[in-house]
DNA sequence: TAGATACGATACGGTATCGTAGCATTATTC
DNA sequence: GAATAATGCTACGATACCGTATCGTATCTA
């Protein structure tokens, strides 16, 4: 059982950052300061590897003085990760391939950078075991294939692709292969690749 | 700086279970209800989670008896990680597609297993800190994709596939989707989307 | 059967971690 | 300027973990 914990008299423990503006600078100072260092340390040590301790140190916000923000590590944690999503834009080249290819090759770029290669297993690996991580990762991946659905949808309706196309199975055939490139079979990424994939798949 | 440890007299850390048999029955059934019991736990709590108290708990084999015979806990976790390789056979049905069908649904079926989809994201999670365990990993690896590449190369020679087709590209697109909709887009994994992947990466 | 060998039990040292308590200090708001 | 609120600091307690030491006991091999 978990005993009450003493909060600040905001108490609002998760995200009040995004959902209010914060009046005291020394919660807001606090907040980001926090945030920052606990993303920091996720790229580098992946999800189990981040330890409030060290948080604190990185920070140099007092450990109490975390577990004043956020009730547990998990919360704070979570919270570090939703704000690491790195939202594409969605490119209108006129051609359905031309606008995939562009949104591969982004999502090559973001899957050879150092942070997500990092982290995104880690996360996934929290998430096979803990419903709340699952649910904020599923937010977070929704957020790099929606891009890709809004294409896709576009290219429907301009007549480019049939309707009636399965678009969560077209975004999988897509982007499936970038990921496996890079965490399962560990091989090369390039933009190439990405091209070859776009051909293959899109015709 | 770790300190040499007293091992028994055979001295063979890890794998001599595979390597040669091994005379004594009290060191045979130490290592093989060891091994047992860490494969199950890592099914169960993932990589991180497999500590060699609850594997020495779950086993009834002393902690002492366990160092004696796998100098660290990573050690152990490698060699038993190597046993849970479940080897593909090579589907031979005359015609290309049915073979990658096969083939396919035959990995939607290891996808689905609880056990697989659990210790795999973690594995490639340490994986992506420490070098030893990025190497076991590959070999795994290699050990599911191997049918695919000798299907294809079938393939290339009976002229179903063009000369100079890139099989790792092709085994990207086709098994890509698979891993990406069972642990990034967290769909349903079945036996359709297998082969409607076939169908569109493959024509 | 005797000596070598492996095992079990317990205990330990060291470290890391999660959270909490208490109290002094500082900043902010009213 | 005074009350209020947030922070920092240090020190805990509890737990879990790794890996080792010691010593007595059981088992295998020669």
């Amino acid at each position: 059982m978990r005993k009450k914990r003493t909060l600040n008299k905001l108490d609002t423990p998760a995200l009040a950052l995004h959902e209010a503006e914060v009046l005291d600078e020394r919660v807001r100072h606090s907040r980001i300061t926090v945030l920052a260092a606990t993303a920091e340390l996720l790229f580098d040590r992946g999800f189990a590897g981040a330890s409030v301790d060290e948080i604190s140190r990185r920070s140099g916000v007092a450990k109490t003085t975390i577990y004043r923000h956020w009730p547990t590590r998990v919360d704070l944690l979570r919270d570090a990760c939703s704000t690491i999503s790195t939202p594409q834009g969605v490119p209108d080249t006129g051609t359905f391939e031309a606008d995939v290819t562009a949104l591969m090759t982004n999502l090559v770029d973001l899957l050879r950078t150092a942070k997500w290669t990092s982290v995104l297993p880690s996360i996934i690996d929290a998430a096979e075991r803990d419903p709340d991580i699952a649910n904020m990762y599923s937010k977070l991946q929704r957020g790099y294939s929606a891009p890709f659905e809004t294409v896709i949808l576009r290219a429907v309706d301009t007549g480019e692709l049939p309707a009636g196309t399965d678009v969560a199975m077209l975004i999988a055939a897509l982007t499936g292969p970038l990921f496996y490139r890079r965490w399962f079979s560990r091989d090369p990424l390039t933009d190439d690749f990405a091209v070859q994939i776009v051909k293959r798949v899109i015709r």
